[in-house]
DNA sequence: TCTTTTTCAGTGACTGAATCACAGAACTTA
DNA sequence: TAAGTTCTGTGATTCAGTCACTGAAAAAGA
């Protein structure tokens, strides 16, 4: 990856950019690494601080894990944006563990934890960015938690479906019960049932992997 | 309240405070409102931004609200310690709801959102000192998430009957099976069954508007 | 190409917890 | 003491998650 490049980004995603110092501009392009990820591996375990991910291609997925293998995924991450929970060493305050996947095979760039950690502890800026960026995620969990709590699998399938959808900009979507089971914090026969009545109803199709959506009209009228 | 007071409060508080101009200390002091707020009262409901609230005695319970009603208690706020996510126009990244009621008669110390929004705008001591209170009750809310999604009832009501205990420094807990419905994010009669449960067991020994804990040892095991 | 293996989906039985609809007991207040 | 209110107990029901297993479809290997 050119330095360039490397320079536009950090531009694009750090509002602090254009305020550090030269050296520090150096020492962020210097110690930035380009990673690769392959699809279905674990990038952050909650232990080490795995620092700052930027996302350019491919997407990641942020969960806790229970005792028992149990998954819950708090959000996830896109192109253009980055995971600063993954940071643990900044954030002293966040206590709870994080896992990170990728879901997809994802170009990322992470800048090493301690480097950003030493930015924030002499620029104020900079540890303003870091705390709003993970406290700005604290709403999205507050949504999934509410969604859990509060709604029945029928209304929050048909709030996925209309979101995979509208993010994809596609009405077919190609995940299968189990993964969607993940995202959405429930178990796959409870999908593969749900998804079944849905069929039975008229509001989808569903194959092997995928399911489209037929009726969005009445999809979107479940999410009310 | 004596002013003296008022600006002890605020040191002990505010590690930013003697930082701060004598206007903007003076300001500090004279728009701060002593409030007195009495049991079961409702102090926040997620429209407007009350601001700031210190807890000088008494309890808050911070909570969300379904739309049929349910409640889900994210954290309480005991003397000393401070709301601040009720001061929603400082955090603009947090957009969920949260409501806020007084546990008791409990008195406080309110700073208008505004006047702390128009500090944190000018000091980013302030500012950081904001956001990191905010995000230290992510840690808190994330806890209260896991043991409702990952645990069983007798593991979350014994984890709740020796918290409770400890921190009133008392084996009898004075609580009605619906507070600690409330608490748990359950509903009352779950909370009856199990406490029925665990009196059979020889552990706990109900009575109308109370709870003795008689074998503490037993119930700790419960919470492994 | 034809197996073999792996992944994905379907299904009935069961369990735990939430909900509903009561009833009765224990305090409070008039 | 009566009446009202608050708190608790209980059975029936529903919903979602779990378990155990099956078959179907796709991918990998021979």
């Amino acid at each position: 990856m050119e330095k360039q490049e490397l320079i536009e980004l950090f531009e694009q995603t750090f509002p602090f950019w254009n305020n550090l110092s030269v050296t520090d501009k150096e020492t962020m392009c210097r110690t930035a690494h380009h990673v690769h990820f392959k699809k279905g591996m674990n990038i952050h375990d909650g232990n080490e601080c795995t620092g700052v991910i930027l996302v350019r291609t491919g997407s990641l997925r942020l969960y806790i894990l229970s005792e028992d293998g149990k998954e819950i995924t708090l959000y996830r991450i896109f192109p253009g944006e980055m995971c600063m929970l993954s940071a643990s060493c900044v954030l002293e305050t966040v206590t709870f563990d994080v896992f990170v996947d990728s879901e997809e095979n994802s170009d990322c760039v992470v800048i090493g934890g301690c480097i950003f950690e030493d930015l924030s502890r002499r620029m104020s800026e900079v540890k303003i960015f870091a705390l709003e960026t993970a406290l700005s995620r604290f709403s999205d969990v507050m949504w999934v938690m509410q969604q859990i709590l509060f709604m029945s699998m029928d209304k929050r399938l048909a709030i996925f479906l209309i979101d995979e959808s509208s993010k994809r900009g596609s009405d077919i979507i190609t995940l299968t019960h189990e993964q969607i089971a993940k995202y959405m914090g429930s178990a796959r026969e409870v999908v593969s049932r749900m998804l079944k009545y849905f069929s039975s109803e008229g509001l989808v199709e569903v194959s092997r992997g995928g399911i489209k959506l037929l009726d969005k009209k009445r999809i979107r009228e479940l999410t009310f």
